[in-house]
DNA sequence: CACATTTGACCCAC
DNA sequence: GTGGGTCAAATGTG
């Protein structure tokens, strides 16, 4: 699915999230043309010296966008509502300790790239460094604490290849005002507005809380409008790096970063992504969408 | 000056 | 005793 050169973005909706989503558009848009130019310019051949500085520079663009895409993306998925209520709101149980009422609040997780603005202030209380990891941990708690509220949260570098790459653990609801930011609980985005119109769903298949198969679907201006399946036998388990990389890099596959949510019982059911991530971003994207569910899952940093 | 961050000390569950 | 979470004084920043 390569777009054409004068073809235009798609207009998205009148407001903030649209407004994101556009500039994403633009930006993968340009990624596009940029990989279409490097390509001709790589075609003619023949002259390699004068050519190399170009290849360089094609490289610095494509990154550069690259990341401006995924700071795009990692804002416009903490700010609005991809995943269920279920998973957003964490709960709290009640644990008997001795004579004593305990309450132990169940946390959630997302992995996240920095900058990891999820729209709400903090203030850093705390850092400490971790036995079982090489980073440290961060302790934040909400700005509004002195309104009563006991939202907290810990970042925390994840143990990966990847230096932006955290893991951010949730604690407690925010009862401020800041809850109220339109945002974070814009009840009009609707998670069909969110999950790309698109190609490149990467559909996970469960069974049995155990993910079966992850298939790839490439829809708009595909050549064939087919969809391909990898046949994983658990997700979790993923080792055939070459087979997730042959579908995300192939010429149908292009499209937004990638988007995820979540829906049921937190089982990820769905997500894209696009080429220029390859493996890295699939790693990214199976504990994202899996937040929460890392520690029970393990799935694999590459 | 007000607010945020840093960092060593303290607390507490295990 | 140890490790993780929080406190609070010192320090930084706009």
């Amino acid at each position: 699915m390569m777009m054409g050169a004068m073809e235009k973005p798609l207009i998205m909706a009148n407001n903030a999230f649209g407004e994101t989503e556009m500039a994403i558009q633009e930006i993968t848009r340009g990624y596009q043309l940029t990989k279409q130019i490097q390509s001709m310019v790589s075609k003619l051949g023949g002259e390699p010296a004068p050519l190399q500085l170009p290849g360089v520079l094609f490289d610095e663009v494509l990154q550069a966008l690259t990341m401006a895409l995924t700071n795009l993306k990692s804002t416009t998925s903490s700010s609005v509502c991809l995943i269920s209520d279920d998973h957003r709101t964490n709960t709290s149980i009640e644990i008997k300790s001795g004579s004593r009422k305990r309450r132990k609040v169940i946390p959630w997780t997302k992995v996240t790239y920095a900058p990891h603005d999820d729209g709400y202030q903090w203030r850093k209380y705390g850092q400490k460094n971790i036995q079982k990891s090489k980073s440290s941990r961060s302790y934040y708690r909400c700005t509004y604490k002195d309104e009563g509220c006991r939202a907290t949260k810990h970042v925390e570098e994840k143990d990966c290849n990847d230096p932006h790459l955290f893991s951010v653990t949730y604690y407690e609801n925010h009862t401020c005002r800041a809850n109220s930011d339109p945002i974070i609980t814009t009840p009009e985005i609707e998670l069909d507005q969110l999950l790309p119109k698109e190609p490149n769903l990467f559909s996970f298949e469960s069974n049995d809380n155990m993910f079966s198969s992850l298939k790839v679907s490439g829809t708009q201006q595909s050549v064939n409008e087919q969809e391909r399946s990898v046949d994983l036998q658990n997700i979790h388990n993923i080792n055939d790096k070459a087979s997730i990389e042959s579908v995300a890099n192939s010429e149908d596959c292009l499209g937004p970063i990638f988007e995820a949510c979540s829906e049921g019982e937190g089982i990820p059911t769905s997500a894209c992504l696009s080429p220029p991530w390859e493996v890295m971003s699939m790693d990214f994207l199976v504990q994202y969408s899996s937040f929460g569910y890392d520690d029970i899952f393990g799935f694999p940093c590459f």
